[in-house]
DNA sequence: TTCCACCCTCAAGCCTTTCTCAAAGTCGGG
DNA sequence: CCCGACTTTGAGAAAGGCTTGAGGGTGGAA
C-alpha cells in the first residue's frame, strides 16, 4: 500500500459530499462509498479500504457506533468528517477509537494531509512480506537470510544485491539495472564486480553453486531470481 | 505505559501556555517542558516522553523543523499545538511527520481526547515489557537485567542501549539509529563510543563475550539483538 | 576446428571496519 | 576537596569486505 492505489472508503449519506470527496480525492486514491452505517460495516469487509472517512450523522446508526463496532476487530485508520463542532462530539468519537476528527467545512489540502498522515502511520506498522523460494527465505524486515532454516550471513553488497532480486522476484534484471541499484549510476559498466558478487552469493545460498537453482543467469541479458 | 505515568513533553516558549497545560494535564500525565527547539530535541533523549505537544512558533527553530529532525529517528507521537490556522501550515506540519494538529485556542477536553488517541495508537505497537532470549531477561518496567537469574548492573548508557535493542528485538539497527536513539542526533558519527559500549555490554551479558550470542554484529550495517 | 565473446571462480592486496584494553576526562556525593 | 562511577578518547591489533587480476570454461560463428 505504500505507493499508489491507496483505498479510501467514504461514508456519508449526502450524495453531494460523496461526489465532492470523490472529485477531490479520486486522482490520488481509489474511492469506495457507503451511505449508511450498515453499508459501511459491510464495505470494510468487501472493499478492504486502507482508511475510512466517516460522517457522524448517518441515517441508521451514529458514526460513533460505527467506529466502536469497527474497533472491535480492525485498526484501520478512521477519520471523522462531521459538521458537529461540539467538543463532546469530538471527544466521544476519538475515545470510541477514531484516529482524527475534521470539522466541515474543511480544506481539501488539510484533509489530504491528514489522510497521508494516517496512512503513513499504518503503513509503517506494516511489514514487507517474507520472500520464500524453495529452501531460501529472505526476510527484508529483519534483514535475515536463511537456507534450509540455517541463517546465512551476507556482506552489505551481497545483501543489497539479493534484496534487489527479491524486490523484483521472477523478473529478469539486466547487468545495468543491478549495477545501478547496488553500486550506483557510476558503475554501470563494471560487470566484473557484479559477476564476483553473484558468484559469492551463489556459494552462500545455492545448494550446488555450479548448478544455480535460485539465481539464474540469463545469457546476454542479466540474472533472475527464480520463484519456486 | 498503557495505564498511568504517561509522559508528555510540552514544547512552547510561552511560560503561560506551559503553566496552563501543566495545570490541565498534570493530574493525568507526567509533564516535561522545553522552551525551544534545541531543548526539545535534547529533552526527547533525556526525558523519554510518550507523546510530544509541540508549538510551531519557537524562538530558535521552526516546529516543522523539530518534527522533521525527530522523525529521522523516532516515531513518538507529535501533536502540533499552534495559533497558526492557515491550511498550508497544517499541511506542512502533518507532512513533516506530525500526527495531529490542533489550533489554539482549543478545549482541554479535545486535547486530552487527541492525546489519548495518539497514545492508544502507539501503545498498541508497544513491545512486551519483559524481554526474554535464552538466559537473558530484560524487564523494561523494573529496569532490571539478569542473565541466568543473576542480576546484572548496567550503567545508564548501557541500559539505554540495551533498551533500544529490546524495543526492536531481532531487527538490525544501524550505527546511526543506535547513536541517535541513545546519544541524540548530534552524535551520529561517533561510532567509537557505540563500539565501546557494545563491548562493555557484551562483557556483562554474554557468556562468552568473544563469541556473542545475543548482541550480534552485522558487519558494515550495525548490530542486532538475537531472539532465541 | 579455431576464434571470440561472455561467463565464472579463486585468491591476493588493500582498505575499512570492528574490537579490546587502557588512559584521560567529567561529574556528583560525601 | 577527594573519591568513585561513568563517559569519552586514544591506540593498536584483528577481522572482514571490496576490488582487481589471472585463468578456465562454454557456446556460437566462421
Amino acid at each position: 500500500m505504500s505507493e499508489q492505489g491507496v483505498r479510501v472508503l467514504v461514508v456519508d449519506d449526502e450524495r453531494s459530499i460523496r461526489r465532492f470527496l470523490k472529485a477531490s480525492l479520486g486522482s490520488q486514491f481509489v474511492i469506495f462509498e457507503a451511505t449508511n452505517g450498515e453499508e459501511a460495516l459491510a464495505a470494510v469487509i468487501a472493499d478492504r479500504p486502507d482508511v475510512i472517512l466517516l460522517d457522524l450523522g448517518l441515517p441508521d446508526m451514529d458514526g460513533v457506533e460505527v467506529t466502536r463496532r469497527l474497533r472491535e476487530w480492525t485498526q484501520i485508520p478512521i477519520i471523522i468528517v462531521s459538521v458537529r463542532e461540539q467538543e463532546q462530539d469530538k471527544i466521544a468519537a476519538l475515545d470510541a477509537g477514531a484516529d482524527d476528527y475534521l470539522t466541515k467545512p474543511f480544506g481539501v489540502g488539510e484533509l489530504m494531509a491528514r489522510l497521508r498522515s494516517a496512512i503513513r502511520r499504518s503503513a509503517q506498522a506494516e511489514t514487507d512480506p517474507v520472500f520464500r523460494s524453495g529452501d531460501l527465505v529472505v526476510d527484508l524486515n529483519q534483514r535475515e537470510v536463511s537456507v534450509k532454516g540455517q541463517p546465512v550471513s551476507l556482506t552489505p553488497t551481497e545483501y543489497d544485491l539479493l534484496r534487489t532480486f527479491v524486490k523484483h522476484a521472477g523478473k529478469v534484471l539486466t547487468h545495468d539495472q543491478l549495477l545501478r541499484a547496488v553500486w550506483g549510476t557510476a558503475y554501470e559498466s563494471e560487470t566484473h564486480m557484479l559477476q564476483v558478487n553473484i558468484s559469492n552469493l551463489r556459494r552462500k545460498i545455492e545448494p550446488d553453486p555450479l548448478r544455480p537453482g535460485y539465481l539464474i543467469t540469463e545469457p546476454g541479458v542479466g540474472y533472475r531470481l527464480k520463484v519456486i
